[in-house]
DNA sequence: ACAGCTATGTTATATTATAACATTCCAAAA
DNA sequence: TTTTGGAATGTTATAATATAACATAGCTGT
């Protein structure tokens, strides 16, 4: 890994939510990161390899969270939008059905996005524990 | 539907892919669309009203394909990096699968997007053509 | 040394989206 | 009829996200 790669992607690691590439910059403004640029290309190169996934949603990323993730199983994503993290799962039927739905009409599928946005189960009780009291 | 909902919806309607926000504001300029703001709150009310979806993974709009998507079932998007069409489909046991992987883990879901990105059968079967030639 | 490749840096600009505030329009209550 | 309250509209400015274009540096194999 190059020196922006291995800060991006520390950083990410470190993060408990998706960072937009702004974040990442303003968090690294002090490590030698000036532009968008040097965030958007480590960024890149990250995505590219598994290490780090693009949540589409709220225009962030993530580190990969799945030490299997080589890139061959979809990963879904969970957003709570309370809490704003993000937890990665893959599931092997929805995979594998969705596989066969492009198959069908001939579509050869580059990138596949499953996202759920929502209220993650913490953010339940927190809020429900607010409206009761 | 008010003046300008009904002119985003039609031009909408009219499209073969997805249009950027901004397509909509130069398409529709000599209609008196003249400010960002006037096209992103018609689709605001066009999507809420489950007429429009948006497709996350190229931040377009397009008209809802399907007659009876109440909204009920999640729509799942097969994106054409060539041509840049947008299929609608549904599929019921990936929706349930995908609510119960939610339910397992007490997550509430608002919504979901599902989109596959890649190449479609038609835009396969010419380049192939040139590849060939 | 140098040729070619990758990474880096820098400035400018394109694209997408919202904030803040003023105005108009219309329907329902007085 | 007037008023008044809400929704829709319009306008300007600006925030947030992303890429283009070009210059430089560093490294590797010949």
């Amino acid at each position: 890994m190059t020196q922006n790669e291995t800060l991006v992607y520390q950083l990410l690691c470190d993060a408990d939510r998706p960072l937009s590439a702004y974040n990442i910059l303003d968090a690294l403004r002090d490590k030698g990161i000036r532009a968008p640029l040097q965030v958007y290309r480590a960024l890149a190169k990250l995505v590219e390899r598994g290490a780090v996934h693009r949540i589409e949603s709220v225009n962030g990323f993530v580190a990969c969270q799945l030490h299997d993730c080589g890139g061959n199983e979809v990963s879904i994503f969970m957003l709570c939008t309370q809490c704003e993290r993000a937890h990665e799962f893959t599931d092997t039927s929805i995979d594998s059905r969705l596989q066969r739905l492009g198959n069908d009409r001939g579509f050869q599928a580059v990138h596949k996005v499953i996202e759920i946005t929502g209220l993650c189960a913490d953010c339940q009780t927190a809020q429900t524990a607010v409206q009761e009291h």
